[in-house]
RNA sequence: GCGGAGUUAGUUUAGCCUGGUAGGACGUCAGCUUCCCAAGCUGAAGGUCGCGGGUUCAAAUCCCGCACUCCGCACCA
């Protein structure tokens, strides 16, 4: 049975997995959570497959930028024009609208949101619009801007808390492309903390002000997008697309070949993503690759696909994979003065991106979802996680503590501990101890009993069976290593 | 930001209408039981009753403001 988003937030809460950030402080504000030591080792975890499966797979860069950056960063990513939107707010009930859309629903004129803020008023006047709700009269257009704003240093210099990690990248692939050795493809990853001021941030982790991303952003030559290397490791790996129609489900080869994906590069990265995603435990029968049109694309995208998952809230993005074109380098470029272009072979080339950036805090909370399940006929709560994103790994438990067997105990524990994440515990029932691994997901439990003293063998039960056999103590540390290993 | 519903221990919830010592269940901890799947028994800890103000001799309870959470609208990874 799959559980709902209240029951994945208790969990969550109860189990040390993530909570509100400031919480005893009655000014805590909306949209931020902290990760507690459960979920701590989920994230770092998944974090680790995701190298696994993307940056190593691909022999892609990381690198690790700040959070902060200065102003013509935007300026040049055209986020401080267009990451705002246009607003306006009734002068007598409060309420606010999308100038944009209002004027476009009711006067019937289209105006670009990126326009002159003087356009919105002079349509509003001209048309008399008044307030749907309450019919009082709108004050002046205003901009409401994304982006948090901090001021540096004593005199207060504008800069901004990056809204998408993957500007560092751009601003930093001339230099990485010179002392890297850098060739094109060129995958440059990253996983960090981006911030964007949503002005109704909700539901924990879906919708955060402060939130993890990790991206991908890969520079191509655009007159070689149809000669990839390793097309043939994906080319029959089946992923779900949607365009206008229903979604089909396809191989990556057929997929280019009937032109609904544009090219074996854009193909390759997503049949590596889908490969990446099925290993996670997210039940990839609810999934589908959505193929964007014209009005759902982001300012800065040509061609986009986001990688969304079904879940109790509906169909949630956990993925926005798009082709950037030259939009990012152009800019940066003509901004900073800085050349941009390298060589490909004999040929000069700005290059092109796709990117691949993924919400790390949504992609944990649909594990979450489709991990966990209730257990009628056992009466329990289990957490499927695969074992190697587990939190624990395995509980070490003594079946009693007399006779010797909480110092045998201690010693497995011991010789556990620094291998893998095993967790320690003595006290209470024994049955009691084994649903308490089953909610955080621990695939494992070691039991030393009586014959434990006798043989050095112990009990491994196994947490979705609920099976249990005998392992001698000195093949612990390899039938463990195997169980947990990465796929 | 708007509209609606909520906020009492880690979780879930009673008490609020009709103001007067905040209570249960689960969980947690300790002990007994020496035991392989939330058993039982004994005991304990754990509460700024979301925050602030007002009314009152007295506020979890009545009034006002704010914050947060959830559901819709709009926006997004």
């Amino acid at each position: 049975m799959m559980m709902d988003y209240e029951s994945v937030i208790k969990l969550a809460l109860e189990r040390g997995f993530y909570f509100p950030s400031c919480e005893v402080y009655a000014d805590a504000q909306a949209g931020f959570w902290e990760y507690g030591p459960s979920g701590v080792g989920l994230k770092n975890k998944f974090l680790e497959l995701w190298r696994r499966e993307l940056v190593r797979r691909d022999a892609m860069m990381e690198i690790d930028g700040s959070q902060i950056m200065s102003e013509s960063v935007f300026e040049a990513s055209g986020h401080l024009e267009n990451f705002a939107d246009p607003i306006i707010k009734c002068t007598k009930c409060g309420a606010t609208f999308r100038a944009d859309r209002m004027i476009a629903e009711t006067a019937g004129v289209n105006i670009p949101e990126g326009a002159d803020l003087a356009e919105f008023d002079k349509i509003i006047s001209e048309k008399g619009m008044a307030c749907p709700k309450c019919k009082g009269s709108f004050g002046g257009a205003k901009r409401f801007n994304m982006m948090f704003g901090v001021g540096i240093g004593p005199e207060g210099v504008g800069a901004y808390l990056r809204p998408e990690t993957c500007q560092s990248i751009f601003v930093d692939f001339p230099r990485l492309y010179k002392t890297m050795r850098g060739r094109l493809p060129l995958g440059v990853a990253q996983v960090g903390k981006s911030f964007r001021n949503e002005i109704a941030p909700r539901q924990s982790l879906l919708r955060l002000r402060e939130f993890y991303q990790a991206e991908i952003e890969v520079f191509c030559n655009p007159s070689r997008l149809g000669d990839v290397d390793r097309f043939s490791e994906i080319q029959d790996t089946s992923i779900r697309i949607q365009t206008e129609a229903d979604p089909v489900l396809i191989t990556c080869g057929q997929a280019v070949d009937s032109g609904i994906i544009p090219n074996k590069f854009v193909a390759y990265y997503l049949g590596l993503l889908a490969e990446f995603y099925e290993k996670t435990g997210i039940d990839i029968r609810k999934s589908r690759f959505r193929r964007l049109g014209e009005k759902e694309k982001a300012f800065y995208a040509d061609v986009a696909f986001d990688f969304e998952v079904e879940t109790s809230t509906g169909w949630l993005e956990l993925v926005a994979c798009n082709y950037r074109s030259d939009y990012d380098l152009l800019n940066h470029a003509k901004k900073s003065g800085e050349k941009f272009e390298v060589m490909d072979g004999e040929e000069k080339v700005l290059p092109h991106v796709f990117e691949i950036s993924m919400g790390i805090d949504r992609s944990l909370y649909t594990i979450l979802e489709h991990s966990l399940r209730r257990d009628e006929k056992n009466d329990r709560t289990v957490l499927s996680l695969r074992p190697y994103l587990s939190p624990v790994h395995v509980g070490v438990l003594s079946l009693v503590k007399k006779d010797g067997l909480k110092e045998k105990t201690d010693e497995v524990y011991l010789q556990l501990r620094k291998k893998c994440d095993a967790f320690l515990d003595h006290s209470g029932a024994i049955g009691r101890r084994y649903r308490r691994l089953d909610e955080v997901g621990a695939p494992l439990a070691i039991t030393v009993d009586h014959q434990t003293i006798k043989d050095n063998t112990v009990t491994l039960r196994m947490r979705d069976s609920m099976e249990q056999k005998r392992v001698k103590i000195s093949e612990i540390d390899s039938v463990v290593a195997t169980l947990i290993a990465y796929p």
